[in-house]
Parts: structure tokens; sequence; C-alpha cells
DNA sequence: CTCTGATAGTCCGAATCTCGGACCAAAGTT
DNA sequence: AACTTTGGTCCGAGATTCGGACTATCAGAG
């Protein structure tokens, strides 16, 4: 990434401005309930899929090598937000699974999401924003690491 | 930002996947041109404004401390990005400017960050391609921190 | 004009972060 | 059964980041 800031920005720095935005608020909000957790944690940990997830899995969503995701997790373990379980299809794997404590995270980000998300809608109408929501959606078919087959 | 990825993910996460897709296709542009720079340095890079800025606004667009911001200033002027200069509006501050060199970096992400561009509005149409612009510009109003459209 | 408080930037040092390399155990392949 | 790949961990070193402290300059009040 790199580009001046000209009048008409690339539409990556477009679409990081609200993203850091959200996080931030997010962050504030986490931070407001005692959940000191600094932001590389939080950042992975929002990627444990609820059933569970490899930290190879991790590693690729967030781009961050497996050492540094399994230090990371450590950490969060240490916290008590996440539990490392067997995998019970692959001896080799442990599935990053989150705890009660891990719960009242996600508990406390919900409501801050949604606050951010109304104040975007009352800026942008519903009509924009439902198609922010929906375009995003198209996007990611063609963007996401994980979901796509393609690279 | 913590939130399971649920079936409906929050506004944040879908703006970070394409947000992170067209970076790593810039950075990956760069690399093919002989330009190994690190992530850290692309980011501060890109929020130089032509103009030249000042050391304190690169670190609140980037959510970075002054030292942090400065430390990377120091990488990418050694490697011949960006030079210091003199503020002639301010003797306390310094202007960081981008060189020749420096303009190489752009004058390979431009294309960089068409292609990508031209790929999503492939998948989406032109009209959801430019209505995902308008309203990213729309939420940058509220969402940028250096919300200064005019100064 | 001088005093005071805020601002721009730098230096230093320590804690933290990240990753390459090496390694083991369990799958998967032939 | 041998060989290769994959999931994960351990170790150590280099890089990153920031708090604290400092200088120089500016801006405002008196």
């Amino acid at each position: 990434m790199a580009d001046t800031p000209a009048e008409d920005p690339n539409l990556g720095l477009l679409l990081f401005i609200p993203y850091r935005f959200m996080e931030s608020a997010v962050m504030a909000a986490l931070r407001a309930h005692g959940h000191d957790i600094p932001l590389n944690q939080a950042r992975v940990f929002q990627r444990i899929d609820p059933a569970g997830s490899r930290l190879a899995d991790l590693a690729d969503a967030a781009q961050l090598s497996k050492q540094t995701v399994g230090s990371i997790i450590d950490q969060l373990e240490k916290a008590g937000y996440v539990r490392r379980e067997p995998d019970p299809e692959d001896a080799r794997a442990r599935l990053v699974t989150i705890t009660a404590k891990g719960h009242e995270l996600i508990e406390i980000s919900l409501p801050a999401v949604r606050q951010v998300e109304a104040a975007w809608e009352s800026h942008l109408g519903p009509t924009r924003t439902s198609q922010l929501r929906s375009i995003l959606k198209a996007l990611r078919e063609i963007t996401d690491p994980l979901a796509t087959p393609v690279r």
C-alpha cells in the first residue's frame, strides 16, 4: 500500500478509515469494561470461530506466522479468554475455543459495534447503509483469503 | 474489535477484508519491482501528503506514537524514499516530503490499485462500484481522525 | 517585552512483538 | 513400510513500539 492522498483516494484507504474507526470504538468499549486487551490479541480473537479454530487458520486469517499466533493465543489463554482443546478430527491439531470469559468480550463488543453502525446509518441513511453491507459482502467473495479457493 | 465471525459479520470486519486484499496486492506489486519495503513503513508512507506532512499528523493518521513514526520516517529517509525539510511556517516543525525515488513507489502502486479496483468492478458492476466509493467517501467524513476536508 | 503553557520533534532505554530455524508427532501418499 | 506434508511448539535474535524526559519554538496573556 502506497499512495498519496490525492483528491480521489484509492478504495483501500477508503475502506481502512472506517474500519479503524470501528476497531477503535470496540477497543474503547472493552477498555471501559475493564478488559485491557492489546490490539494484536483482539485482532486474532476476532477471527476465532465459535466452534473453535485451528492455529494455522488463524495465522492465515491474520496474516501472521504460526509462531506469532501461537504466542498471542498463549496470552489470550493465560488471560482466560480462550482454551486449547484437542481436535477430535486430527490428533496433531488443537482447537482454540472461546471461554465464558471470552464471551464477555463478544457481549461487550456487540452493542459497541451496533452503536457505531447506527451512527453510520444516521449519517448515510438506511438505503446506503444496506447497500454498503451488501456490496461488502459481495466483495468478500473475491477478497477473503479464507473463503476463496483463489490464490 | 472482538466479534465472532457470525453469519452476518460486523461492518468492521467486512471493511477490513477487502482493505487487506488491496494492501497485499500493492505490497506484492512493490516487491515485484524490487522495492522491499516493510508494511509499517508503507502504511505511514501512504499518508504522506504530496505537499509534505508533519510527523505529528502522520502519527495521528496512523495511530502511532510520534516516536514510532519518527523511527519509521528515519528508515524511509535512509532508504531514500522521503526527505525531511524545514517547515517554512513553523521553525519547530519539519515537513516530510516524497523524493523522486519515493514517487516510484506511487507510480508502481497506482496501476496495482487500479487493477484491483477493476477486478472489483467486474465483480460488482459499475453501479455498485461507484456506490461503494461514494458511500465510503461519505463515511470518511465522520470517521477520519484527520477529518479536515478543508484546512 | 516577558512570562507561561502548549506544540513539534528527538533521544534513550526497556518491554514487547515477530519470525526464521529447528524440531516432534500425526496424517496422508505411494 | 518409507516418504512427504501438515499442525503445532520451542528457542533465540532482531525489530518494533512507546513512556519518559528534553530542547526549541510558538502563541497568548498581561
